[in-house]
DNA sequence: TCGACTGTGAGTCAAGTTGTCTCATAGACT
DNA sequence: AGTCTATGAGACAACTTGACTCACAGTCGA
């Protein structure tokens, strides 16, 4: 009777989802079709074609199984949680499997609706997460901010991401710390 | 005899490099492909095969002919021609086309060889030319840098890319302000 | 103006891909 | 044990891809 709760269906849908993953990761998005992904996953490609009649549904999919953890659950002094977090998207997006995810999302988001979906709940909750910390931070007097706390999120992320997808340049810590005095004035030593 | 120097190749070779970015910025790069600009250049498929045998180099030759104007010639005080630069490339990104290049060029980059060569030729473009007018102004005494003039650019630049690319929320004039901020301490007022 | 050269458009072709449909099977609930 | 239903295998037409051929016309030297 249901079709959603059947193990089969669930079974399928999780391989596909792998499977898709996978060939993004190793060989782009361009290689993410019906019958690339029925091969991976060692199903028949009808069955691929039943669960997503589209391949760039399926690939927007795919890319909002990949694991958010980022700026999630800030701790004071903040400046120091923001450096170890900034440093954890540096060291994230040196991996040619992120890389592919946001670029792919960045790009694909400029055609397609369903991507561009995905896009925004992706910078929303980066977004979010961290310019609550950083009012928060205000709040405490820990950092006085040069502008809202959304375009202070931009200030810190935008130069690591573009660091690494633009210029394919390391991200060191000077580096970092230079994207976070950007933000404002911090009470506390610089160092 | 010279093939190169014959009006007719030089002619085919441009309709086909224009119809190819047409296709890039209206429909993706996806269709890009050699039916489709044979057809919208309104030549024949065989001639598309004889100058570009393969898609991907016509789809990274086609994204090199987009011209790129920024941070040329750099003016004093640095600080307002840099703000006006970065007021320049924040419009250029609105653009969905150059969005669509930018795009195109930093996920291509992850897979495709000729693709990373035509992204590393632009960044270098774009942090060279940056990079020497904040040395200059450091030198005048116009600026205090906080990191290297290569790390400088990077954070002017990549809060206005991120902005446009994965939040897509408009830059304005305290954004752009608050990004020159970042780059070390002015000697001039701030406005 | 003539003639040789050569890039081009149209067409053909085999090989592969795409999306759809059918049917027997086996896994899942009652 | 019996009923349902997601699945794999396969067949299928329509389309795409890359290669090739050939008549033709634009180009250039004489």
């Amino acid at each position: 009777m249901a079709t959603e709760s059947d193990p089969r269906f669930h079974r399928s849908s999780e391989a596909i989802l792998a499977a898709a993953r996978e060939l993004l990761i190793e060989q782009g998005p361009a290689a993410v079709t019906h019958a690339q992904v029925a091969k991976r996953a060692g199903i028949g490609r009808a069955t691929v074609y039943r669960h997503w009649p589209r391949v760039d549904q399926l690939l927007a999919e795919a890319m909002a199984t990949v694991p958010m953890p980022l700026f999630d659950a800030p701790t004071a002094p903040i400046r120091d949680w923001l450096h170890a977090e900034l440093t954890a998207l540096a060291r994230l997006l040196e991996l040619h499997d992120v890389r592919a995810v946001a670029t792919t999302l960045a790009q694909g988001a400029l055609w397609d609706p369903a991507m561009d979906s995905r896009r925004g709940q992706f910078a929303g909750v980066l977004s979010e997460r961290l310019a609550d910390a950083l009012d928060s931070a205000a709040a405490a007097g820990e950092v006085e901010l040069r502008t809202t706390a959304q375009s202070a999120a931009a200030l810190a992320i935008g130069p690591i991401y573009y660091r690494s997808t633009i210029e394919r340049e390391p991200v060191d810590s000077d580096f970092i710390d230079a994207a976070i005095d950007s933000l404002g004035v911090w009470s506390a030593p610089s160092r």
